[in-house]
DNA sequence: GCTTGACATGCAACCGGTTGCATGAAAGTC
DNA sequence: GACTTTCATGCAACCGGTTGCATGTCAAGC
């Protein structure tokens, strides 16, 4: 299971690293000032440029490479931010979490990112850990509560993802209306009565959802039963399955596809066919074509939420100012062969 | 699509931060030297108890929390660790990097997260722009050419996840002893011709597994046939399925997972029935139960390796010294409904 | 030919901590 | 009581850059 390579007596050499080169080295061997050397650097329209040119050289030629931590200390800026997700595991957040590096990318900012487990004390402690080294900070689907969110606003330049706090510029994935389609759709293949598999409690969205399905149902003449799944995860949503038939409902929105995924799983074993005996729903379309039935889902748009939090950080970073911003993107619903007739 | 708050008039206000609190003024509050101060914070026991105490006090009541980054600049360490991967849309290192960062945080340090997009220069760029904020670094799957790997370990401590270079630390999911499984299966099922289906050509995940196929098929009397994905993706291996039936295989291994998953839905529109008409292994594990039929898959062991890593990376940080470790994760088959008798 | 201005470069302070060494007071030794 | 030891604390240099201001040079202006 484990093996190391044979020659155990080579294994252990010191390191022998070479110690970065600072711009005194660079200044020394260039015959100029530190400073000179700092402005080939930063602002190179300072010098002549015949100097900038053969500093370069210099500086290429001893390995130099400006430290990135000394410069941050003295300007402020580390050209870092911070993104904090509850879960990456969670397959709604990596394109959120690409798009971002992408975007962050394009500033030539690099991404701290965090992973808080969903838990709101572990959340806490990396807001602190990330404050001395990233200028701004994106916390997506936070767990963490109202007040601390202000707070840590009042620190740093701070966006929110799928948290709606006034004051505080955040970008919402509205799935509200793709789940009001939901709905809608169930209706007309007659179904009366429907199921909300509930997700985390301290979640906006999962909020957002059931209020939305609830209204929406009033609509339509559909009655609404929720049945908790705890947390969003595969088990949760198989577990639920016995509650979800206790119901007699004749279709089910899951909070999210991954739930779904594991309330398909739970029917199957109860052999409950989709959609034949029964409808499902998913929310945020991760999983989509790949199950069995494919689901139909809400539309989740996790890549641009992403994408423009980030530059919605980097033009508050720039500007110095905060802008009560409400960014808004709706949803709709993707029809697949979970979904049929009651 | 877009809204934002009504009220644009009060919309715009300037930050008024509060400029982070420094040591010097927590030691003029307590009247003791700037020295104590960081004393209090980093050697108590240099300190007289009350003297820390009442610095803690002042410090707390002032909101002094100590800046990260100009502690890094004198000391060296500024408690962050490097993690680069290829894709962090590949379900293959979303758990890798959960696991990575739960180790880091035993330690109390934090991870920088790079996305390469499978790109070896955006590779390169990222390795020098964290160059001289993190301490150490984690490749994983690193498509950097060896030089560059070794110029690059040559700056900074650095471990390997899934690349074989003598001389580097590294670890390795051994997906060979899975693949072997993975044909001996075949064989017993009576498949006589298989096809690799394989992934990008830098990656030494697919050469390594190429090669266990290979080798494994001389031993149970099976011909081999490789035909090209491209890129580790649905689309690659959707679009492969023509290639690999016009070979005449009954049975082939798919790169991973993803590319497994793509050639399912190919088969499937042109109603080739998996695993009646054909058998499909995946490789890594990471959607299993999810697709229909259920994949055979050879199991992956990313949590490990990305724990792994981060406890070796750590402990050469400690000692100062490079050992040339080669940590080897063994792996199996995992059979479930793709695969059948020939 | 002297003044003025533009401009390239250097000087030195500063960012916010850490740390080796010096200092001085209290405690211990004979 | 003088002498050493111990130890809490302060001093000041340092980490590697950035930047406001001073300086010196050279060409243009009159």
């Amino acid at each position: 299971m484990i093996s190391e390579a044979k020659n155990r007596e080579f294994s252990d050499i010191m390191i022998k690293r070479a110690k970065g080169v600072t711009i005194s080295q660079v200044a020394d061997a260039a015959g100029v000032a530190r400073s000179s050397v700092s402005r080939a650097f930063t602002r190179p329209d300072m010098l002549l440029p015949e100097t900038v040119e053969r500093i370069m050289k210099v500086a290429e030629a001893l390995g130099y490479v400006p430290n990135y931590t000394a410069r941050a200390l003295s300007t402020g800026r580390h050209g870092n931010i911070g993104l904090i997700v509850p879960d990456i595991a969670n397959p709604f957040f990596p394109p959120l979490i690409q798009a971002a590096q992408l975007e962050a990318d394009r500033s030539d900012f690099c991404i701290f990112l965090g992973n808080t487990e969903e838990n709101p004390k572990q959340e806490d402690k990396l807001v602190g850990r990330f404050a001395g080294q990233v200028e701004g900070l994106v916390l997506a689907s936070s767990r963490l509560s109202d007040e601390r969110i202000r707070a840590h606003a009042g620190q740093m330049p701070l966006i929110l993802i799928n948290r709606d706090i006034d004051g505080i510029p955040r970008v919402l994935i509205d799935s509200g209306s793709g789940v009001r389609q939901a709905v809608e759709h169930l209706a007309k293949l007659g179904h009366r009565k429907i199921v909300y598999i509930s997700g985390p409690s301290n979640s906006w969205s999962n909020k957002q959802r059931r209020t939305a399905i609830r209204s929406a149902a009033a609509g339509f003449e559909v009655t609404v039963e929720t049945v908790p799944a705890v947390t969003a995860s595969y088990n949760s949503g198989r577990t639920a399955v016995g509650a979800i038939l206790a119901t007699g409902a004749t279709a089910a929105v899951a909070f999210d596809d991954l739930t779904a995924q594991g309330v398909l799983a739970g029917l199957a074993e109860k052999n409950v066919s989709v959609p034949g005996a029964f409808s499902l729903v998913g929310c945020d379309d991760v999983l989509g074509a790949v199950t069995y039935p494919a689901l139909t889902s809400v539309s989740n748009r996790s890549t641009e939420a992403g994408r423009v939090a980030v530059s919605l950080l980097l033009e508050m970073m720039q500007s110095r100012a905060v802008r009560d911003v409400r960014y808004v993107l709706e949803t709709h619903l993707v029809v697949r062969q979970s979904t049929g007739h009651s």
